[in-house]
DNA sequence: GTGCAGGTTGGACCATGGTCCAAGGTCAAG
DNA sequence: CTTGACCTTGGACCATGGTCCAACCTGCAC
């Protein structure tokens, strides 16, 4: 049962109090209770909230695909499928992303295994490549 | 043997007006002649050496490597080493992208195909699995 | 000479996810 | 009663790669 002001808060999730003040001006964290100074108090529910965004993003969601997971979860008419929607764009998404990138490693791998180290820049195979290459039109 | 204004620059090479005056803003293109007017003037080589920066761009180098890249081509003592330097750095980075990337892709589609479709998303597996995993504690 | 498509400038603004700063208030220890 | 650690705020700033805007100028056709 903790309550943290928002140092301790941010320490505990691993996150720099500007973070946090962020996300709640962002309405990714409630607005929390306060001191009677002013100063913020988090519960660990908070906590929980804070954990909960950071697994978000480090499977690559956005912090607003965060908040919509979030809000799914608080939901008591929303069903499984709701989530599952989000997470199979963000597959598809990585799908995209995957064959791209490998296809950029390929290309610049075959140009690597080619090139003639010592040789100068004017006969370099890459920047040949790039100075030939013809725009996919548009 | 072309001279182009700005719009003809801007559609020969598939860009906006914007994105030129923006590269020449960032001495990624250098500053073209002027007509009496002061419109910009520009020649075949702005067209090419915007072309490579398009296809540097297409093959993942940000617009800070093109200039690297811009750079050691009109050296007269670089060797193709420096341009492999780079590229490989590229692909390095490109790796590990594709690495995480994939990773996080087979979590999610285990994660999706394991999904309670038509249960409350207080049953979703997916939802348990952000709220419940710990932070790899940083 | 009038209209319209093109050009010019400086500067603001977009998304994304924060980070940093100054000036000031609060609280516990010594 | 001062020091230091912590908190507050609003707002500026970062990287990346542009995009858009208003207000104005130019050049050609009709």
């Amino acid at each position: 049962m903790g309550s943290y002001k928002i140092g301790k808060l941010a320490e505990a999730a691993g996150v720099g109090r500007d973070t946090i003040r962020y996300y709640e001006r962002t309405g990714l964290l409630p607005a929390p209770g306060r001191t009677a100074a002013g100063y913020r108090l988090y519960s660990d529910g908070d906590l929980e909230r804070l954990n909960f965004i950071r697994a978000s993003q480090e499977l690559g969601f956005t912090l607003e695909q965060a908040r919509q997971l979030l809000t799914l979860k608080a939901s008591d008419t929303a069903t499984a499928a709701a989530v599952l929607a989000i997470t199979l764009d963000k597959v598809r998404e990585a799908e995209t992303r995957v064959r791209k990138l490998t296809e950029i490693r390929d290309v610049l791998q075959d140009l690597a295994d080619n090139c003639p180290r010592e040789a100068p820049v004017s006969d370099c195979n890459i920047i040949a490549f790039l100075a030939e290459k013809r725009r996919p039109k548009k």
